[in-house]
DNA sequence: TGACTGCCATGTCTCTCTCGCATGGTCTGT
DNA sequence: ACAGACCATGCGAGAGAGACATGGCAGTCA
């Protein structure tokens, strides 16, 4: 049962040039190892493959039979190491991203255009979810990269390492007629009698996490768990909120957007998770990302 | 370039298996081989398959392009190997069978209808010709199995063997009223001034020819080509012709048909024409042949 | 923290398999 | 009858595949 494909060679070899001779010489063997290997196929099939005559050689029904599987499965097997190589090259194959949601606003999309310029031929499935998710994801191969933000366990799992991409602004969202409206900088402690309007109930699971451990406890009454509504009680000024700076471009118009200082509410550090040993699309996006996280975001390391 | 099947037979157990240990262990051999297996098929591909962990390993994407190709080339070997156990059956296969017209009238067609009722599972496919047209054909393998009547070249070509079926007898089609309709049988000698109707120009190429050769010179006007045109003839008592046996039951009603002793017009030999190694397909048509043509016209030989 | 366990890689040996060379047999065409 | 073409086969050298044993690495449990 060894059953070597080369076999499967000589024999359509032959089949193609009607003797076990001219199968030789166009194989680059000898006509005696073309007459063993086609042997050795017949006593693993079981049946006679070509009928010997006295000029050359004729496919008997078996041969006929098996031929068309022959041809199937050399293409097939081509097929394969084309592919094999189209994904080496970044022609083809697939890269499974994952990002957390404000990722997926302005970053992971104009990534996702850029890389789609480059490489056209490579598909490009996102999942979004928490950063924690993902890294679990990548972790367990099954996803190949992941943009993902802070999160409570410090240590990424075994078999990933982070690429930092930038440190994202936080911003607050005030309506337009607010007070604050329209200053380029806001200082935390001008803001400690506003109304905040958070994610969770526990503080600690905001995006206000630093500025709490810090001893800042806003009044916190609103509640809302995804963007539209929490922008929209700020429109309705009945309350403020942060907003990452990477979805700044996705904040509704009659709302005002002003930075807060880093030192109050501090950079979210923005990386991208790989595995160890990323695929060859995997690093290419993550330079693709680096780029575009450097054009959205300059670095500007305080 | 080796590339032993094996290869894919162990990259396929280790996918599923999840570990190269318990893959070597399905195979029967050696955590050992497996690896090297696998490693030789990397080297050949040009891609790491599988991703080591501390805990067995994983499919990386290479892997999982390389995965469903290796299953269709398994799955095709597979089919290719049951379909050459079931030619060996004769639970399929096909043959290719060749008769001369006057045989396609009852003995092939019946011999036909019980060789599909045995082996339902092979498709036959019938081909008319002129017997010496398909001597050619079975000898250059193009035809499985031929039946065919006396030709002028009386050896058979080679690598073409001939087995006797039977000797057909010759009748005499004569119009319903004439005077010799309803005997059970004629001599030539009493016919030699009837008007004959025959096939060819050259009286030595037709159903004649021994009787040609014996010095009997009919009457010989008509000239009709074809059965229908020829039996249209004997109805209208234009003349009257030779039929053989076998074309007995396609004869229109309104022509009878008169027994000529074979001293006269010889029984026609006809035989089944088979390559030297043939198919086991085409053995049992031949079975199935003997026996029809056994029930047809039993063996009287003189 | 240290021993243990499970898993894969690798050095080494042996045995089989394969290929090339040369020869022999068979059929064809001159 | 002889030369030519073609396939089968005996023989020897070389490569390849598998088993055995060992080493390295990571996770697990006491």
């Amino acid at each position: 049962m060894s059953l070597s494909h080369g076999l499967y060679e000589a024999f359509l070899a032959v089949a193609r040039a009607g003797s076990f001779t001219a199968a030789a010489h166009a194989l680059g063997y000898t006509q005696s190892a073309v007459s063993r290997q086609v042997q050795s196929l017949e006593d693993e099939m079981g049946a006679e493959l070509f009928e010997r005559l006295p000029r050359g050689v004729r496919l008997t029904e078996a041969g006929r039979v098996l031929l068309p599987h022959a041809e199937a499965v050399r293409d097939r097997l081509a097929a394969a190491r084309a592919e094999l190589a189209s994904l080496r090259t970044l022609d083809g194959g697939l890269l499974r991203l994952g990002a957390f949601s404000s990722a997926t606003a302005s970053l992971v999309p104009r990534a996702q255009a850029a890389f789609r310029e480059r490489h056209p031929g490579v598909v490009v499935t996102r999942v979004e979810g928490p950063s924690v998710k993902h890294l679990g994801l990548v972790a367990a191969g099954e996803e190949d990269l992941a943009v993902v933000g802070p999160t409570p366990a410090a240590p990424p799992p075994p078999g990933v390492t982070l690429h930092h991409l930038l440190d994202e602004p936080m911003l607050v969202a005030l309506a337009q007629g607010h007070r604050h409206a329209g200053r380029r900088a806001v200082r935390l402690a001008e803001l400690a009698d506003e109304e905040w309007i958070t994610g969770h109930e526990r503080l600690e699971d905001t995006l206000f996490r630093p500025a709490v451990a810090a001893g800042f406890r806003p009044r916190t009454g609103l509640l809302a768990h995804d963007w539209i509504a929490k922008l929209g009680a700020v429109a309705a000024d009945l309350g403020i909120t942060l907003v990452p700076a990477l979805a700044a471009a996705s904040v509704r118009p009659d709302v005002a957007l002003v930075t807060i200082h880093p030192d109050d509410v501090p950079y979210r550090r923005i990386c991208a998770a790989a595995p160890s040993t990323p695929t060859v699309a995997a690093t290419a996006f993550l330079g693709v990302l680096r780029e575009t996280a450097e054009a959205l975001i300059p670095p500007t390391h305080p």
